[in-house]
DNA sequence: CCGGGGGACTTACACTGTAAGCCCGCAAAA
DNA sequence: TTTTGCGGGCTTACAGTGTAAGTCCCCCGG
């Protein structure tokens, strides 16, 4: 006899929905499908969800939830809190690669990203910043962290498969046509210095500015 | 008497979608809609064009290639290149809202993407970048350009509508659950600093670390 | 014991991308 | 001039999408 399945509720269907757009991509998140893996019929979930992007809007909330927030006082030096913020947040997007263009693709307003972005906030103005500064501070460090993970989702994350991909697509970049491009491939491939970028090179940069401006006053 | 419409092509095609797109947005170009437009039924556009992902890629790289590459001699100094080349990206971007999503999130080897990231490397190694450092700065650039870009595109541009929607959210923040954020917005509706953020902030950041490293050797 | 309501269900609609096959008109070959 | 081939537009069809509307049943409070 089947055992009467637990009760549908927001949560399990946003859960749901992520663990699917996690290992099956979110193309393949329909709300039949969805359904289907819940046990139930796809119009059932719409008594938990008013609509797919509500749907959606929940998944990229609960999936913002799961960064670390920066404490309130920095201490001395704002610096490390942003690192851990920058490094939880990306690690957070690699774990759900589907979840960073939603993100940055629509407003969001759900209570997690409203906590998150709070805590910046507080964080860079207990360490002195002024509205405007923190402001930017804010936006330009998001922007990095956005940007580079959706730059670093369409290559492979592993040396040796970022190298294959180089060679891969060198046919397609004639050195006549492209000598930098071609030579900088080359170059990957040869393995002197592998193109896995890391999130601290450009942080690092935009932090120590960023410091000075403050200091400045 | 209907006189015979000009011959399909590629090109009509892909202009003719990049116009819709503009116009009434991405999601309004379905190939139904797109056929429509020009006089045509949808199959006939599978002639030119493979598939829609196709499309999407051929719209993309004729975006990309309004954008002004950077002369492959930057001089004295290569930072006035790099700011023009991301103040033309941002441009163009903005110019076509629908074109940074696609743009990011998949892999694009069109001919004027390969010209116009060509062109970046070379300048950057013209003026002395090692490749290592040109991958990098390349990749910081470029995430804060796509980045702040995809941030902005959320919001409205003008300062008086940028006020106008903090004073919207604001019932969503209140001040005992969002001190910080509460303040911010509070800020922006006073009109003592305008949210509108510039590319340049971030961007000049990137270029002075950079510059620093490039020097350094 | 008897409403009433919440939640899952069925059906239906307009729309999507695109595979398969038809057919006409024009250009090159005979 | 006639024949032939074929490129490019056309029609039809299919599986899939989000979701509006309405039905039914079960459980819980009166």
């Amino acid at each position: 006899m089947p055992r009467s399945r637990p009760p549908l509720s927001r949560d399990r269907v946003i859960t749901a929905a992520i663990g699917l757009a996690d290992h099956a991509g979110l193309d393949a998140l329909s709300m039949r499908r969805l359904a289907r893996e819940l046990g139930v019929e796809a119009m059932s979930l719409y008594n938990h969800v008013t609509s797919k992007d509500d749907l959606l809007d929940g998944m990229v909330d609960a999936v913002v939830g799961e960064i670390t927030v920066p404490g309130p006082d920095p201490g001395k030096d704002w610096r490390p809190a942003m690192r851990q913020r920058a490094g939880s947040a990306h690690a957070v997007l690699r774990r759900h690669p589907w979840a960073t263009l939603p993100l940055v693709s629509r407003v969001n307003v759900g209570p997690n990203m409203l906590r998150y972005t709070d805590a910046t906030i507080g964080c860079l103005r207990a360490a002195g910043f002024s509205w405007a500064l923190a402001d930017r501070a804010w936006n330009a460090m998001d922007s990095h962290i956005y940007g580079f993970t959706l730059q670093e989702l369409n290559f492979p994350f592993e040396a040796e498969a970022y190298r294959q991909a180089a060679r891969q697509y060198l046919p397609l970049i004639p050195e006549a046509d492209y000598p930098h491009l071609h030579g900088m491939t080359v170059e990957v491939m040869s393995g002197r210095h592998q193109g896995i970028q890391d999130l601290g090179f450009g942080l690092e940069l935009i932090l120590d500015g960023l410091e000075r401006l403050r200091a400045r006053g």
